[in-house]
DNA sequence: TTTTAAATGAGAATGATTCTCATTAAATAA
DNA sequence: TTATTTAATGAGAATCATTCTCATTTAAAA
């Protein structure tokens, strides 16, 4: 996605468009792997050395309050982003930190005509996404 | 659940059995509002007030690990425990950090057959969980 | 342009979690 | 039961992800 798409996304959501939160947003739509504000940094900094720590934080938070990247959830004390905003549920490795996307068409039809017709007393639902968790069993990568 | 049955949970997975492991057990079954570690420690040393910070991280450790209690995800950086070892799901707020457990025999079983029949390529599925997200509409706690 | 309100940078501060290691205690063997 | 062994605990320091502060800069509006 080119600059000028990036920027327009910033733009809908009334948010200033600045160097840094186009190399973030950029940032975290290449990064496929669910990144880490580690890995964020990393990746920004080859061609934006002097981005502070605390603004991708600030950045982060911003384009997540305006769902132009969503947090992963995760078992672990470190956040990690998602750039997709498309519907789609997540497989976890048991045996590692990878997490990967997993988008299907049926599964979604099932869950929404099962809430559809199953409702829970007190709750208003807004979205369920389901946790897939197993084992990787290729060899690429884990 | 009284002292001899909480031993013997440690006992069977071969796990000494100590006053600080009873105490750290005992508090995540008590407190069913997936507590934080500092709920944990809070609870615990109002009996225990010795406890050291460090012994129940390894103590919850100790636990993940032979499976006697689990982490519960979040899009937060603080690690929330679940004593619940039955099968379920979790409702998350979208406007508090209140978790709820979520029992459904009728869920359970569709999704175990929806991927009974529908598999993932390169992926060995151990378990499957939904995550419920919206608001609680009711008036005592959220 | 000028103005204004918001974003950034740098580093300090915070707070959850982990580490270290001497001491203590549980389980096992004698 | 007592001695032995091995693991668990306690205390506080250390670490590390994240947040805060505030002076400076910059984007967007006037």
């Amino acid at each position: 996605m080119n600059v000028e798409k990036l920027s327009s996304k910033l733009t809908e959501k009334g948010l200033k468009v600045t160097p840094q939160r186009i190399a973030v947003l950029e940032a975290v739509m290449q990064l496929h792997n669910h990144p880490t504000v580690d890995n964020i940094i990393e990746y920004i900094r080859v061609n934006h050395p002097n981005i502070a720590t605390a603004t991708v934080y600030k950045v982060l938070d911003a384009l997540v309050q305006n769902q132009l990247i969503k947090k992963v959830k995760t078992s672990q004390d470190i956040m990690r982003y998602d750039a997709i905003v498309e519907k789609h549920h997540h497989i976890y490795s048991s045996d590692s930190e990878r997490i990967e996307d997993y988008i299907d068409e049926d599964l979604n039809n099932l869950l929404t005509a099962y809430f559809a017709q199953k409702s829970i007393p007190g709750f208003e639902i807004e979205d369920v996404n389901l946790h897939i968790i197993g084992k990787f069993k290729s060899t690429d990568n884990s």
